[in-house]
DNA sequence: ATCGATTGCGCAAACCATTGCAGGAAGCTT
DNA sequence: AAGCTTCCTGCAATGGTTTGCGCAATCGAT
């Protein structure tokens, strides 16, 4: 195979009859190295391809100007959404990204963070698992001097910048925008108990319910375990075969609305008008179903983007106690699912 | 801030009073190396945390164990899933995956290329972009020694093994499966020319054609250049109001598809009673839009195995010359979009 | 002519693990 | 007791780059 020898800056000292230290200075214009030398030897250089030997750079420096993304599931819009913006970034600044899947599962999250330790990544970009409630894996990263940062799924158990959306005031505004489409009684999907983001998005829906005087009730909420289209379709079936049921319903995520909108496609009943239904993430689906379905967009790939840009400024500045939160606002999409009373022009933002 | 301090083989040399290369062969159990010294200096290691300096044994032995993956388009069902399965087979076998995308510019892609060539990936898996009808950025991989393996998206112009789908026999079947359903007049959103798989595609759908002695013709083929759903929806729109309009529609992919579906959805054209439709690559929004989309599924999780599996394999045996060409049988899944004439169960697989 | 500063360059160590080779020690055979 | 294994261990080189420090030469100023 026609492997193209390498050379190395002791060829090039050899051939132009300068030290190594020299030849390494003079391609990086070191003022002490005189113009004339510079120029010699970046032709010599360039003249025969010399490339640094990445291996040892990395070594010398150690660092390797790889960053590791650990996210619970890769074929899942929204983190796909956000690896994109974090690769495009780290691109950008002359890193790479190396991605890992935790499947939601403690034990693959430690792996995972094990085997990016040991490829000596330069920094960490992860979205925790279900099952994290505890981080020693993370904090081994802190303790090896290398920078984490965490995005949307996150643990206050160890101290690091977080990227995250304001699920809060996310859920409020879809809820408040039920209610402004004049819904009366609006149900809720929720995720886990144990999951922080599920936990804010209930508690900005009750707090819209609040804040608007309007009904609530206990059995208007179910639990979503799997967080997918079957949980939609069961719960729906369950609220509105209830006493008293629902006329809108605000799901945890786009998959859950799409096993909703199911149900009641299967019963006929109509959407917008006998019911409501606003997911939340904004999916690609969202905007092909139809009717299309409202729902809160996370801007994914922002939050790639800033979170790695957050990450490698910690390993700039060789930070490892930022505890920065930054949270990104969500915007509400509204789409015919929630079309109810008002005709008007559909606002978007 | 509590950087732990790493101790190298040269700690526990000292510290046990024995030479470097003896540390270094006891924890590798080497035969020269007594029983009692492995169990001593392993003991030691254990103890204090020992960690071989992974950037050393790189550098030393010229191997990083990072593979690098070049997509199109990272926010897309089908490769997201194929990255899934070479990033679950890759850890399996102790290698990351470092990940880029290429947005389907062949610009982007070379700069993908050379930026994963300087970290010094041990190989290459790539789905080249709808621009790269060269390909001297991946003979360079080649030169270096680094094997490189194609998938979906392939090109000939350099020699490596490639892991396909079998597109032809897929739209094959897609086609046929509509002639079955007792559908006359068969449309074809098809892609690029300039693509392989898109010509398979249209060959396939062609050969049904010709093979069941089908009414063809050229005015029932599209080109579609963007592949979305937008250019479904107008070419549908365009091939029904044309005189002896189709009454089945072959996608070239799924997204395609939804368009085309939304356009009969707005004209109250039922499917699949009307006008069948059918798709290709299986996306999760298949299942989950109504009526459900049939459509071709690709194993992209399996494609993913298969191409890293190969990629390792060439690595191990230092192969370069390798020109195998995997091609893995498509599954037809049927669903609502495609039911007309027979009323029995649907068949999967 | 001397001193000091400045400029340009090279020596050598350091980073850490791996490995070919040499050699010492102990135990065995003749 | 000399010679021969067998076992175990260490020396030293290797890989390519980076960098602190020191040295030599040049130039200008006194």
């Amino acid at each position: 195979m026609t492997e193209k020898k390498k050379i190395t800056l002791k060829d090039i000292a050899r051939e132009l009859g300068i030290s190594i230290s020299t030849a390494s200075r003079a391609l990086k214009e070191h003022p002490d190295i005189a113009d004339d030398t510079i120029k010699t030897v970046k032709a010599f250089a360039e003249k025969h391809h010399y490339v640094p030997n990445i291996l040892a750079v990395n070594f010398r420096k150690s660092r390797t100007y790889n960053l590791g993304l650990i996210v619970p599931e890769l074929v899942h819009h929204f983190f796909s959404t956000v690896i994109s913006g974090a690769i495009d970034t780290a691109k950008k600044h002359g890193y790479n990204i190396l991605v890992s899947q935790s499947n939601d599962i403690l034990s693959d999250e430690t792996v995972a963070c094990r085997t990016m330790l040991a490829s000596s990544v330069d920094g960490l970009l992860i979205s925790i698992s279900n099952e994290t409630l505890e981080a020693a894996h993370l904090t081994n990263f802190i303790e090896e001097g290398k920078p984490v940062v965490q995005f949307d799924k996150i643990t206050d158990h160890i101290q690091s910048p977080k990227v995250i959306v304001d699920d809060f005031e996310g859920a409020y505004q879809a809820v408040k925008h039920l209610i402004e489409q004049g819904y009366k009684k609006i149900a809720h999907l929720r995720g886990r108990r144990e999951v922080k983001n599920s936990n804010e998005r209930a508690r900005g829906y009750q707090q819209a319910l609040i804040d608007h005087n309007m009904e609530t009730s206990e059995n208007w909420i179910k639990d979503c375990m799997a967080i997918n289209e079957e949980e939609g379709y069961n719960f729906c079936k369950e609220l509105l075969s209830g006493d008293n049921p629902p006329d809108a319903i605000f799901c945890i995520t786009d998959l859950v609305a799409f096993g909703v909108l199911k149900y009641l496609k299967e019963e006929k009943i109509a959407v917008p008008h006998q019911i409501g239904v606003i997911g939340f993430s904004n999916w690609k689906l969202a905007e092909i179903v139809s009717p299309g379905l409202s729902s809160v967009d996370q801007h994914g790939y922002e939050m790639g983007e800033i979170a790695t840009l957050k990450l490698i400024e910690l390993i700039k500045n060789n930070e490892l106690d930022n505890q920065e939160v930054i949270e990104l606002k969500t915007n509400l999409i509204i789409r015919e699912s929630t079309a109810n009373k008002i005709e008007k022009p559909l606002t978007i933002g």
